[in-house]
DNA sequence: GGACGCCCATGACATTTGTCTTCCCCCGCC
DNA sequence: GGCGGGGGAAGACAAATGTCATGGGCGTCC
């Protein structure tokens, strides 16, 4: 009967990595994919019409990210838990995973047995964590990164030019160059594309 | 009897991608794994011993990337059909894959059924290559960087400086920004990290 | 042999970037 | 009212970056 088994929403972007989880979850006996989404966007409303037991979210999706996907599902349906998985152990994902209410934090390096343990570890009410991240977490410490700080440097990404980003954050050029000097300061490296590297490294962005 | 099963070499670093489409193939009734490799190190050696039919090879790998194993493939086990299965569909690395004698050029975004289909049309002897990426790949034109504006450009990721890039690669701090301004001229960019931008896009890293 | 392209290197120059100091304004707080 | 603190801006300055012209060496192709 339908009332044992898991419901799962699966959420990501790469069709390949999505057909492959959702035939494989689909194996299991006590599991049942309700519903596939490839874009951030599309979480909430699909959680609202089918009403999961778990959801498994990529972090780095088109439209919403899965962090803010997880923050939307823990007020709009809190009864649904919440497993990220993702490609990138960045500590600063990890403390916005949790921080957003999830229960468990894979990354898609592991060997795939360990995802449907870890969602039924999930289920039975653990937190699933890899230990040498969590710890990467805590050394890492809090982004030490201002909201502004956070906005030039995304706008910095792939080259934009002072005046670009200016014109980006509706911000002076003056001031943009500011910024950037604070957040290499904090980051502790040499020039921007540094420090958007580094930020990137721990999640800051 | 096993003769009739395809053999097939699976080469892919994410372990839970990995995993799934090899339990996913395992599935198939006329297909068989015989080596799961991690790193494009191992691709060769693992090849020689089980002497696949059809090799999927990830690009971006640890170690020797996947176009370079293909190519390694060609000249050593030549009976074997090379499959290229990436995230990216960059019109250079078709063009790479092409000129390493690959029979196929599949993106990840697709459905996973697909796969298989891939894998059987390359068997029969067909070339399996995305229509669109094709044409892109034939307007984008052939890698118009030279062999030291690339190793340069490579060098500049993620924020080396000047000299930095100079003593990687061996050569005047003068001679690597002449290199860099001839980079970005050449990929109509305005600076070191849009020219990284445009180069990695197309593939001519 | 000459033309061409790539490689390597310099020097000069304009522009951009990164750093530091100072300033104004607004808000919250004692 | 006085006092700090943060956001935004500006100016001045040094360092790094991007451009250009020039020159030499080397290999290939006509």
């Amino acid at each position: 009967m339908s009332s044992e088994l898991t419901r799962i929403l699966l959420a990501e972007d790469q069709g390949m990595m999505r057909g492959a989880l959702a035939l494989l979850l689909g194996l299991e006996e006590d599991m049942e994919i309700v519903a596939q989404v490839g874009s951030g966007d599309d979480i909430l409303p699909q959680a609202l019409r089918t009403r999961p037991d778990i959801a498994l979210l990529d972090i780095e999706l088109p439209g919403r990210s899965g962090l803010d996907a997880a923050a939307d599902l823990r007020v709009r349906l809190p009864e649904c838990r919440v497993l990220i998985l993702t490609t990138f152990g960045r500590p600063g994902y990890l403390r916005r995973a949790m921080e957003a209410g999830a229960s468990g934090f894979l990354v898609k390096d592991g060997p795939v047995e360990d995802l449907a343990a870890a969602i039924r570890r999930v289920l039975a009410g653990e937190r699933v964590i890899d230990p040498a991240l969590a710890a990467a977490a805590l050394s890492a410490g809090p982004n030490p990164l201002t909201q502004r700080e956070r906005d030039v440097l995304s706008a910095a990404v792939d080259g934009a030019t002072v005046v670009d980003i200016a014109a980006k954050v509706h911000l002076s050029p003056a001031t943009v160059r500011n910024y950037l000097s604070a957040a290499i300061g904090k980051t502790g490296t040499r020039n921007r594309m540094e420090a958007v590297r580094a930020a990137r490294q721990n999640g800051w962005l």
